[in-house]
DNA sequence: TCGGCCGGTCA
DNA sequence: CGTGACCGGCCGA
């Protein structure tokens, strides 16, 4: 019999593994000092980058997707069932079926991958990416739970005195979290002139009071802090403080088969959510903090989704723009304004803007009236103008849309494969839904899949070159990274180049770097 | 206890 | 009537 240890060192000799969702087990050894190098097959992440829009990939259903298999049925196996006789349903059982099953996908997943002509996608980028996301999962992020508690107990004295001033300007206590009761205070007991409505009444949102606010401003805007408050106290005070490990850091999952566009997502907590717009939010970001003696470096690209239109778009106008211009924005407003750029406004500036990232999520005229709050003859003109300044953009939204109506899935400069069945729905808006979907589909996920190609590339060449710095934490489109102020210079090159070499495209892609003691200072 | 809904945070 | 996520709270089943 094997010591323990030893059978832990075995495992790291084992030359080719292959499992199905691996990450957990990656890091289960990872908590027990084995860094597990070997994983050359993962048979869950496989089936996701076959069908991302598929979110059960439990082993059972891959295996009856991808082969004539199935798993046991728990009253008893049939003929062409995987049969271990009638032993009882245990661990062992369990395990030899996984192992079976695996096995028995090997081929199909391999065969599938290389029809869709997504197998270098998958072995270069997402299997390893597997590891690299094990290990920032197992390292964590470090809080200072002290300035953690402090900015919480300030929210929620902030929450407690707001809450008594709005109890009293209603003249009875009620419960400000519930939108049905805070119907009955604003639209039937004072008969508030209620703007939109929901599936269960008059809509409450930010958008709605802010419409509504000059009827009862004195209870609407302390209303307004309230929720920024309560918003801020319940999930991020009361939340992060809940995610703080022993060690005291956070260890976040990164879930690799969830978005539908090759993003990763975040949970438990999720961390791709933390506050950065108002004052009030960002300070938690001061709560995130690097391990003793190291520093943050803080890198993101400079507006990779936009640059990912300029170069599947192709348009002259927007790769000239990128590849010259210090302020895209304001370039794009010169020429949807035909002013000179200098006499470009701020106004102008932020217009440009929206429509920019607008049309990456398949705006129209009514929601681009809706977002600068101008008329909808007024924001058509405006999208007229982008697109006789930018033709290109407008022919690739229509010919992705219609290639992808076509085929039935958008697909990604890098092979990646979407089903938008929505499409070819009867139904007017679903199918608007689908077309919007594959207008963005395209962007997003390219800027997806050169991310996830930086940060394998930073992980490996970390380790190539021995540095201890590590990678932390990503957040779409920015990286933070551990690292020892002695490795700084080097660090700092390396991410840099590994991020803008991650891939080829027209225009270049430019990367922002600060270094910072806490999350927040680590800003350009 | 669970799930739908509302509202809000991020890229 | 802009894409992609996750989460806390409420509320009815």
């Amino acid at each position: 019999m094997l010591e323990k240890r030893e059978v832990l060192d075995q495992i790291t000799k084992i030359p080719s593994l292959h499992m199905h969702h691996a990450k957990p087990l990656l890091r289960w050894f990872l908590a027990r000092g084995v860094d597990i190098r070997a994983l050359k097959l993962d048979t869950a992440i496989a089936a996701y980058l076959l069908d991302p829009s598929d979110n059960r990939f439990v082993i059972g259903e891959v295996l009856s997707r991808y082969t004539n298999w199935v798993f046991p049925a728990s009253q008893g196996a049939q003929s062409d069932q995987l049969d271990f006789g009638n032993e009882a349903n245990d661990v062992s059982r369990r395990s030899a079926c996984d192992a079976l099953a695996i096995n028995a996908l090997l081929n199909p997943l391999n065969d599938a991958l290389a029809k869709q002509g997504v197998k270098t996608l998958y072995y270069e980028v997402e299997l390893p990416l597997v590891r690299v996301l094990a290990k920032m999962e197992h390292v964590g992020i470090a809080v200072n739970k002290k300035a953690l508690t402090s900015i919480n107990d300030h929210l929620i004295h902030e929450v407690q005195k707001l809450t008594g001033v709005l109890h009293g300007l209603a003249g009875r206590e009620f419960n400000l979290n519930s939108p049905t009761q805070l119907r009955e205070i604003l639209f039937e007991e004072r008969k508030l002139q209620p703007g939109k409505k929901t599936k269960t009444g008059f809509s409450t949102d930010a958008a709605t009071l802010e419409k509504i606010r000059d009827q009862w401003p004195e209870f609407i805007d302390p209303l307004m802090r309230y929720r920024e408050f309560e918003k801020l106290r319940s999930t991020y005070g009361e939340g992060l403080i809940q995610s703080v490990a022993k060690d005291g850091r956070i260890h976040a999952t990164f879930n690799q088969m969830v978005a539908r566009t090759g993003r990763l997502s975040s949970d438990q907590p999720n961390l791709h959510n933390i506050p950065v717009r108002s004052d009030e939010g960002k300070v938690f970001r001061t709560a995130f903090v690097p391990s003793d003696g190291n520093m943050f470096m803080v890198a993101d690209y400079n507006q990779i989704e936009l640059r990912c239109i300029a170069h599947l778009a192709n348009d002259p106008g927007l790769i000239e723009a990128f590849t010259n211009s210090v302020d895209v924005h304001a370039v794009t407003a010169a020429r949807v304004f035909s002013v000179e750029t200098k006499d470009v406004t701020s106004a102008m500036r932020a217009q440009a803007k929206m429509v920019s990232y607008g049309l990456a999520y398949g705006m129209e005229a009514f929601g681009l009236s809706q977002r600068l709050a101008i008329g909808v003859d007024e924001a058509t003109k405006i999208l007229d103008a982008y697109f006789i300044a930018f033709p290109n953009v407008r022919r690739y939204m229509d010919e992705t849309v219609a290639e992808a109506r076509k085929r039935g899935y958008t697909v990604t400069l890098f092979g990646r494969r979407r089903p938008i069945p929505e499409l070819n729905n009867p139904n007017f808006r679903i199918r608007q839904a689908g077309e919007r979907q594959a207008m963005n589909s395209g962007i997003q996920g390219l800027a997806a899949d050169i991310f996830k190609v930086a940060l394998v590339h930073i992980d490996d060449q970390l380790s190539e070159a021995n540095l201890e710095s590590r990678v932390i934490l990503q957040v779409h489109d920015e990286v933070i990274i551990e690292a020892p102020p002695h490795e700084r210079e080097q660090v700092n090159d390396l991410v840099l180049a590994a991020m803008k070499n991650a891939a080829s495209l027209s225009v270049p892609l430019e990367v922002n770097a600060a270094w910072g003691e806490t999350w927040a200072d680590a800003k350009a």
